[in-house]
DNA sequence: ATAATAGTTGTAATAATTATAAGTTTGTAT
DNA sequence: ATACAAACTTATAATTATTACAACTATTAT
């Protein structure tokens, strides 16, 4: 199930999180763009809606939304830090071509071995990478 | 299977990669320190063997292994990119009290769903966060 | 042996992130 | 409403990881 924007509002109110204009700003761009954007995304484009927007602002709010268990890091690439609204267990498929993230669904717990049985696990990441389909009919038309 | 020193260095040969001194001792060192390194690890330790050793030759032979499919980049955290000799389907679970990464044995291919039936998958990668064993314990007797 | 190619090195440049300190906003108690 | 304290934001500077580059060295094939 997806979290609303209202949902999240609430959320943060419960865990005693001040609902500061760049914070619910963050939140909003967040639930309605979920194409697990990167700081940078996040900056640019919230700076049209508040000309001072700083950067470090984007990641002060992202790095409390991460503690507070609403947004999760995404790093399934090597020097780009992504952020996704946590949303039920969903893999992240990234394509090498055009670099669109898939999410897909995944039960991971069910696969977790029993080696695991006496750790705590406090969160779970699929990552898997290659080529995407319709990059991959537009490789074949170019033949 | 992991892979011996002298199997790399076989699979260099085929896939038409020189065996400059440099690149030996990178991945004799992955070999023998299975401990997922960062790069910063790699260059201290290999600094003592090569005082001359250039962390950009650290970068490029670890950039040059990588894309023969020797080894694989490991960004199970943020703002820190580990390195592991490639073997068999495993996973990697990070203690976010002592740091270390363990290895667990894991399926992956069993569960990737039908909707990415039409996508190729190049690698595949679970990364679990949390607490392990040792460090719990430790933990329970400072209560 | 020699030329051509590939690899290494040190330095400089770039880019992402964090630290810091001053200025603003917000919430609370009066 | 007002004033105070705490929390948040901002801009700049500092730090860190990584890449670019050009000169130098080693290796390979003829």
């Amino acid at each position: 199930m997806k979290p609303s924007f209202e949902d999240l509002k609430q959320e943060l109110k419960i865990k005693n999180i001040n609902l500061s204009h760049q914070r619910l700003k963050v939140i909003e761009f967040l639930t309605q763009n979920r194409c697990h954007p990167t700081v940078d995304q996040i900056f640019t484009n919230l700076q049209k809606d508040i000309p001072t927007l700083s950067k470090t602002t984007v990641y002060n709010t992202l790095r409390t939304l991460v503690a507070s268990g609403l947004v999760r890091v995404i790093t399934i690439e090597d020097k780009e830090t992504r952020y996704d609204i946590v949303t039920e267990n969903h893999g992240h498929f990234k394509c090498e071509s055009c670099g669109t993230i898939f999410d897909f669904p995944i039960g991971i717990d069910s696969m977790i071995p029993g080696v695991l049985s006496k750790f705590v696990i406090n969160d779970k990441n699929v990552y898997l990478n290659g080529v995407c389909p319709r990059c991959l009919s537009n490789l074949n038309e170019n033949k």
